[in-house]
Formats: structure tokens, sequence, C-alpha cells
RNA sequence: GGGCCGGUAGCUCAGGGGUUAGAGCACACGCUUGAUAAGCGUGGGGUCGAAGGUUCAAAUCCUUCUCGGCCCA
């Protein structure tokens, strides 16, 4: 005989929300929906007078779509600031960009380039009009697409460094260095195209193979207190360039190298590295013979006298020894000849000891006139017959008896991008910030700061503290056009700049009215009257990263943005900010302010590909966050981002994006289900927690200790545990257990009855804790589930922290649910045996009989019905003397509606008990 | 080449001297067909990047190597 159909008279979950998320096409109308609700003006509103959260956002360059980086970078900041808000701070999320710099004058450049115009024929203004238009192109189409992220921001008023009000604080900024006296002008070697008289920054540079003449040159050594045999011998260096020899300053030995004295044929006696010996006598064509170690240390103090030391002066004087770490012994001799103006390692070891460079080299790449050793030459530095091994240079060598060699090397040289000639290192004159002056030197300071700042990871205050404690003084100059300029005036005789602080405020409040274009000659001759010919005005801009090292003082103190305030709680960055963004912030604070910008720096890795390996688009292994929207929507990458590892590299791909996605649909099946479950909730229904049965009163105890270690792992910034803190919850307590067990309650009890009411009043408090916890992780989906429950009550997003009250924890309740869990899972084993053996089906059908030597086991588990935990037909758990597990098919009649196994089954209805009640009672 | 950092199941992550290294997902098999393009159960899967060393005992501490990353040269 067939069973009734009892299936209209079950309270099964009841939802329109879909189990298939669509968020591609669901996303953009929520993000309407927010829009067109200003919700980020809701928030401000929400949280206001509350204690503050001064997040400051670092500003991404303003050129490009967003890639994944970016998207991970904000991500994170998002999480910070909603997580924040979530716990009832006022945290507002002021966006910013970078607008400035060569990559964005370069694209303006290219596209004059693609017309066949010149930019040195477009008028200043106008470039520099260019450039404002293109930045701001890419500032609105980033801002879209971070928008579309979920990132929820001031979008409507963020920063641009290119503001007009930016430039006037970034130049006020400046001329704070300029006042308290921090800042000198120096020389620096950079990349110098003599064709275009222009420096070249690396980017501008590509490198060809190209033919030189390699020179081996000896130079007498004269002076040598360690080791006094050396004197009349000669030090040999060796050099592709020999238009620097008449530049030379001194020579460079390796502090680990053991060098050599050797013999020539003809009787001379020489010094070179002990591995070169071969090759430099295969070179200078003369056999050589070793006459004796010379260990490094014996070169400390000795002294060489240049080849043309008889044209007096500058030649005359004599060349130290100096210790050079970058010496090797790959190539040449060991000896490397130094010219502090044409080489970076040459510049940093002459300063260091007190040599300066001496500007020999002019800007056409000519020798100046009165340079003693071929002054007024008419070929530049870059022309092959000038370096020829018959050209002038090498002539005058081999007639003073110095030349040893003189042949055609091939290499790589770099050249300029523009116009395909030799470019040359060549010492220019720059703006510094010193490290190390005064009696409280910035290095001090900046040192100090780190040591009060909080890292995230720790291990970013050991990479930014080495940086800051190694690094040389700051260089504030670039010769560019697209940038704000250092607002300066040099006295033509003293070289001082100008400190005068009525011109001062005078260029400042010219700047916010005019933003950068505001300098220009005309102005020098307003602010200055007829002493202007007296100054130079200085036409170099700052370095971009001066620009970043100012956002604190524009976004955080200008006032403009009143919710923000100074320093900020948190600056968030990839860990390659580390030389970045959070240096130039703190350098520029120290030097004004004596202390960084923020109390706490967090730092990201970078985004691997799926094997681990860095995304280029060469390699074609990049993954476009704009595609992952589209094909799985942001909250997938959002979760992606919040269950990774942020803190190390991470990586991301198809397999682990597949996975992400069924993290989700597990999460949002769950709200489906509690969606469906609460069905017809009123509050009438709620029960009083001291009438929840155990179960109940467990999972609420859960419900407190994992908000405990949401809040923990929020607040320091531990996303990933955040998350998994929450799946393995649904999964595991939820999913897997509670909902298991109560899913008989809830479907098949009165409506009245007080079980089912204590399960939906848990259901409810859950709901409301996971959707609040998930808010700043899936933000869409955490909006969707919420507003399918509660359409008429606002945003997800403008709640706390859901009230969870500490006392729910019940330390000796888990225990007994621990305990209970791994009875269940022992006999899930026996039963999965009687199962595969066919002889059941469901659990439902089996019967479980447990003894056990443990009394207190059974005293641990009184009170809990154990056949409801275990979804079986009834358990029977004694005291004995042995330990047994048995499990059999139930000799009980199934009930028809809740197809347990019951004692009360009555045959002609083939309902137990309850269930009789419930549909005839 | 230098500074800093990392490598635990197919994937995402726990564990940071002490039983047989864990979780979730994925996979396989099974149950259920009343969360159903869902839910539940069981299972297979790891020389903890490699090699040395310290120790009674090493994924864990040390050294070297290797692979990878960021920043510099």
């Amino acid at each position: 005989m067939n069973a009734p159909d009892y299936r209209p008279t079950v309270f099964l979950p009841k939802t329109d929300f879909p189990m298939k998320a669509g968020l591609p096409e669901r996303e953009p109308q929520i993000l309407a929906k927010w829009q067109a609700a200003d919700l980020y003006a809701q928030l401000r509103e929400a949280r206001a007078g509350r204690p503050k959260f001064i997040f400051h956002d670092g500003p991404p360059y303003a050129n490009g779509d967003m890639h994944i980086g970016h998207a991970l970078n904000h991500i994170l900041k998002d999480a910070v600031v909603r997580t924040q808000t979530l716990m009832g701070k006022d945290a507002p999320y002021i966006p910013g960009w970078d607008c400035h710099g060569l990559p964005i004058e370069w694209k303006v450049e290219e596209a004059y380039r693609a017309k066949k115009q010149n930019k040195d024929d477009v008028p200043a203004v106008e470039f520099r009009a260019e450039c404002r238009a293109y930045a701001q192109h890419w500032v609105n189409v980033q801002r879209d697409q971070l928008k579309r992220l979920g990132i929820s921001a001031n979008w409507e008023k963020p920063y641009l460094t290119m503001d007009f009000q930016a430039e006037a604080t970034i130049v006020s900024e400046l001329l704070k260095f300029a006042e308290s006296g921090q800042l000198y002008r120096g020389a620096k070697p950079v990349m110098w195209s003599p064709v275009e008289k222009t420096a070249l920054a690396d980017a501008e540079v590509e490198y060809h193979d190209i033919t030189s003449t390699q020179i081996d040159v000896a130079f007498e050594i004269t002076e040598a207190p360690n080791a006094p045999e050396l004197v009349g011998a000669h030090a040999v260096i060796w050099t592709t360039t020999p238009w620097t020899t008449p530049v030379n300053q001194g020579i460079a030995y390796g502090p680990e190298v053991t060098y050599q004295l050797c013999r020539t044929q003809d009787g001379h006696r020489i010094l070179i590295a002990a591995p070169l010996v071969e090759a430099v006598s295969a070179r200078i064509g003369s056999a050589l013979t070793v006459e004796q170690d010379v260990a490094a240390s014996a070169l400390a103090g000795a002294v060489v006298r240049h080849p043309m030391h008889q044209l007096g002066d500058f030649f005359a004087r004599p060349r130290p020894f100096l210790p050079g770490d970058f010496v090797t012994t790959d190539a040449g001799t060991g000896l490397v000849h130094m010219a502090p103006d044409h080489g970076e390692d040459d510049f940093a070891l002459c300063k260091a000891h007190g040599i300066n460079p001496v500007f020999a080299v002019e800007g056409d790449g000519r020798y100046r006139a009165d340079w003693l050793w071929l002054g007024g030459e008419s070929k530049n530095v870059i022309n092959p017959t000038l370096n020829a091994p018959d050209g002038p240079i090498c002539n005058d060598l081999r007639a003073a008896g110095a030349l040893l060699s003189a042949e055609p090397f091939a290499h790589s040289y770099p050249h300029s991008w523009r116009s395909k000639k030799k470019v040359i290192f060549r010492c220019t004159p720059q703006w510094f910030v010193p490290m190390d002056q005064g009696e409280h030197t910035l290095r001090q300071k900046a040192v100090a700061a780190i040591a009060a700042t909080q890292f995230t990871p720790d291990k970013g205050r050991n990479r930014i503290g080495a940086m800051v404690e190694g690094r040389p003084d700051w260089v504030l100059s670039r010769q560019r056009a697209w940038g704000v300029p250092i607002t300066l005036f040099v006295d033509r005789k003293s070289g001082d700049y100008l400190v005068d602080k009525t011109i001062n405020e005078k260029i400042i409040a010219r700047f916010r009215e005019q933003g950068v274009d505001a300098w220009t000659p005309e102005f020098a001759a307003e602010l200055l009257g007829d002493k202007v010919d007296q100054y130079e005005q200085i036409t170099d801009i700052l370095d971009v990263w001066f620009d970043s090292g100012c956002t604190h003082a524009f976004v955080l103190e200008s006032g403009r943005w009143p919710e923000m305030q100074w320093p900020a709680d948190l600056y968030l960055e990839g860990s390659d900010q580390h030389r970045g963004w959070f240096q130039s912030s703190l350098l520029e604070s120290c030097g004004t302010r004596g202390r960084a910008p923020y109390n706490a720096i967090l730092t990201h890795g970078f985004t691997m590909d799926a094997s681990g390996r860095k995304m280029s688009k060469s390699e074609g292994n990049t993954v476009n966050p704009l595609d992952v929207m589209k094909t799985y929507g942001a909250d997938i990458l959002r979760l992606w981002a919040l269950s990774v590892d942020f803190t190390e590299d991470h990586r991301i791909g198809d397999e682990i994006l597949k996975g992400v996605a069924d993290h989700y649909r597990k999460l949002r099946n769950t709200f489906r289900y509690l969606l469906g479950a609460l069905e017809g909730w009123s509050e009438e229904e709620r029960l009083p927690v001291d009438q929840m049965p155990a179960l109940e009163r467990w999972v609420m105890h859960r419900l407190s200790v994992i908000s405990d270690e949401l809040k923990a792992a929020a607040v320091a910034y531990d996303f990933n545990r955040y998350t998994s803190l929450i799946t393995d919850f649904v999964q595991n307590d939820l999913s897997a257990f509670a909902m298991d067990v109560r899913k008989d309650s809830l479907y098949c009890d009165a409506p009245t009855a007080p079980a089912r009411r204590a399960w939906r009043t848990v259901l409810d408090l859950t709901f409301h804790a996971l959707t609040r916890w998930l808010a700043p992780v899936m933000v869409f989906t955490a909006e969707e589930v919420w507003g399918t429950r509660h359409p008429d009550s606002g945003s997800v997003h403008l709640l706390e922290w859901p009230e969870i009250d500490a006392d729910w924890q019940d330390a000796v309740l888990d225990k007994q649910f621990m305990l209970a869990r791994k009875l269940r899972e022992e006999v899930y084993l026996k039963l999965e045996e009687l199962r595969r053996a066919k002889t059941v089906g469901s659990f439902l059908e089996a019967s479980v009989t447990i003894t056990t030597t443990h009394a207190d086991r059974i005293a641990a588990l009184a009170g809990i019905d154990l056949a409801e935990l275990l979804l079986v037909a009834d358990v029977s758990l004694t005291h004995a003397d042995t330990e047994s597990l048995t499990v059999e098919k139930a000799d009980l009649a199934k009930c028809a509606r809740c197809w347990r196994h019951l004692p009360d089954v009555k045959p002609e209805t083939e309902l137990c008990g309850r269930c009789d009640a419930v549909v005839n009672g």
C-alpha cells in the first residue's frame, strides 16, 4: 500500500532568492542603487561623531586600465575601511591619483611623434594642458573600474595631484624645506644625450650593440705606504670609454681581490688582478712574469699620478686608490679608473672620499674650452674618431708612454630612444634634500619614525629601515615639463637660494589660482621687481615622488576634506612602496613635521600567475580583473583577494578562481537556505535565550566565539583568516551539523512548537551575523541577501557589527558538543559499512548501540538527544566493561511524513505521534 | 651581483622542536531526492622545495643549494 503524500504538510524552505548568482549582470544594478541613494554620504552621516579611522589612499598613477595589482590593492583597502565601519568607526575613504610625471609626458609625446610633430615646437603651457587632459582621462577610466569593484569611497571628490590646490600644497611643502634650509644644489651623474642636450630617464634609453675602443692605461704609482716596493710600478686600468680618461680622479680596487705585480717583456712592472694576468697579457701583447702577490690591503693609501700629469693643475693632483665593492675580476684589470663625472659607482665612491666632479664635459658633449687636455677639441665625446686607437686621446696617452693597448671592442651600449644616438653619464646640477644635515638629521628622524610605526607584516619595518639607513640624499629635481616646478630663485653671485616668506606666500597663492603654469619669467619679474636679473629662476620640476610624499598634507591636513585628520591611522600599499610612497611620505613629513604621516603601514605582496610566476604582457600570462568581473563578478574577485595570504606573493588563475567560485556558491546557498528557512518569520516567534535547547545554545556559543575571532582578525587586517573563519563555520558547524540536525524540526514540527521557534530564532541570529560579517567581503551579494529579507530597511552596509552576547559562550557546553560530534564521527564510520552492505540507505533507518567504560562520557552527554544529533533511529549508550559500537537496521516503522523510524508510528496513517498532531491536531 | 622575503595535499590555507602533519574545496565512491545545477557520508591523496648539520626527537632551529618574488646595482 502506498503511503499518503504528506509533502504538502511539510514546511520546506521557501524563497525567491536564486541559487544562480548571475553576478556580472546583477552587480551593476546594485551599484546603480547605491549611487542613486548616495550610500557613501549615508555612511558618513550614519557614523558621524564616532571615533575615526583614518585610512589614507595612496595614489595610483593615472595611466592605463586597472590591472590585477590595482584590484587586489583596492579590495584590501576597501575591506579595511568596511570592517572598521562595521565595527562602528567613522572611516572615510578619499581616493586619489598621481597625475604628473614622465610616463604621461611620454605618452603625450608619443602622440606627437605619430603626428610627426616635435614636442619642442609646442608651447609648454599647451603641452602641459595635454598632459593634464591625458591624466584626467585615465582618472575617469580607473574611477569607473574601481567603482565596479564595489569600492566604497568618495568618488565624487577624489584627490588629484594635479589639482591646482594640490600643486599649491606641493609648492608650499617644498618651500618649507627651503625655509628650513633643507635643500641644496649638488651634482649627480644622469643619463645625458649630447645630441638632444638633455637628461634622459631610464625608460628613454635603449641598448644597441656597437664597437668601441678598449684601452689599457698605465698610471704610475708614486706613493704606497703599505707596500713601498710598488712605487715606480704602474697600475693598469681598462676602459671602453677612452674619453673619460681626461677626467680621471682615482683608481678603485676590490677589497677582496688579490693583485699581482708583473714584469713585462720590456722590463716594466705593472699591477693587475691575479685572475686577469693572462687576459691582460694577451691584450697588451707581452708575456708577463709574476713577481709577487699584492694583497688588496696593501693598496690602501697608495697614490698614482695621471699620465698627463705634466699638464699641471688638475692633472698634477695625486690620484688615490679607493676600495670599491663594485670592482670585479670578470673583465679588465681588476683596477677601475674613477671619473666621478661619468659613472654612478665612480660618483658615489669619490663623493665618499671627498672627491667632487669637475664638469669637464659640457651639455653638447664637448670638453669645456679651458680644459687643459683636449679643451676646445671640436669633436664631442661620443664621436668614434675621438676615441679611436689613432685618435687624439690614444695618441697623447701613447706619447706619454701610458697606452698599453688600444683595440676595437664590441658591446651593448645605451642610446637615446628618440635620436638613436649614444648617450653618456654626465654630472649635472640637481636639487637635493640632505639626509645627514644638522644635529637632528632627517635620517635620524626617519629612523625614529619607523620605530614608532606599526607594520603589518612586521618584516616591512626591516625593509624600509634598511633602505632609509643606507639611502643617499634625496634628489628632488627632474629636467622635465609635466610636474610641479621647484619654485626657487638662486642668487647668481652667491649661489644661495632666496628665502623670503612674503615672496613664498605669493608663489603659493598664485599656484592656487593657476597651478603649475604660474611659474613663468613674467611671474618672476613680478615677484622680484628690479632685482630679477640678480637671480636665476629654477626651471627644474619636482620628482613625482615628492608630489606623492605631500598627499598627506593635501588630503589629511588641508581641510578640503573636513572628514579627514592628520596623521593617518593607516597607509596600505604593495611592498614595492617601501622604496616609494611609504618612504617619500616619511621623508617629506619628517622633514616638515618631525614624524611620519601614518601610525601604521600595511603591505601586500604581488599577484603571480597560476604557476607562481610574475605576470607580463609579453609572456601572455596576465589575468585581467575586468575580464574576471565579466566572467565571475566582482564578489568572486573580492573573495579571492580576501582568501589568499596577501602579505606574501600569491597566485591567481582559472583553477584558483573556480575554487573561489565554489566557496562563493557554498556561502550563497547557505544564505538561500537561511532565507528559505526563515520565510514568514515574525518577532513574536522569537524564543528567549533561557528557553533554548542545547544545540541552539551551542550554535549561539559558536557565533559568539567566532564574533570575537573575526573582530580580532579584522583588527589585525588578517582577512584570509577572516574569510576562512566564516567559511569553516558555515561548512562545519552549520551546514554539515546543526542545519542537518534541525531539518527535522524545521520541516516537521508545528510552527508554534518551541523547538522549531528556538531553531528559527537562532537562524535569525545567524542570518544577521553572516550578512554583516560577509558584507565587507561579498559587498554585492550581502546587499542582495539583506534586501531579499529586509527590502525596506536600507543598505546592509550601514549596519554595525551584530549584537552578539559574550555570555553566550559556554565552555562546558562546547566540550559536550565536541564529544558528541566525535561520537558522531565514530558512528558514521560504522554506519558507512552498513550502507555499503546495502543493509540501510539513509542513516535514519539505523539503530546504534554503544557501550563504554568511561562513565564520565556518559555523564557528559546526559541531556543530549543523541539519536536526534546523529540523525539515526535510536541510540543506546550504556556503561559496561568493554568499549563497543554496533549498528544495525532498526526494527521500527518509518513515519511517512518525517521519515524517522519511531516506535509510535500508527499503521493506519503511517504517521508518528508528533506528525499526527501537526497534520490532524 | 647586493638587500629583504617566500616554497606544507591538485587548489586556498592552518601548524613554527614532541604521538601516525591538519581543515575546507576539488577528485572518487556511496546515500538522499523535503536546500536538488543543492544537501549528507566515506575514501584516496603529502620524501612539509633539495642536501647536509644540531638534537633523544626537525615541516619547525642552523648552513648550503635550488626555484620564485619585490627593491636596488
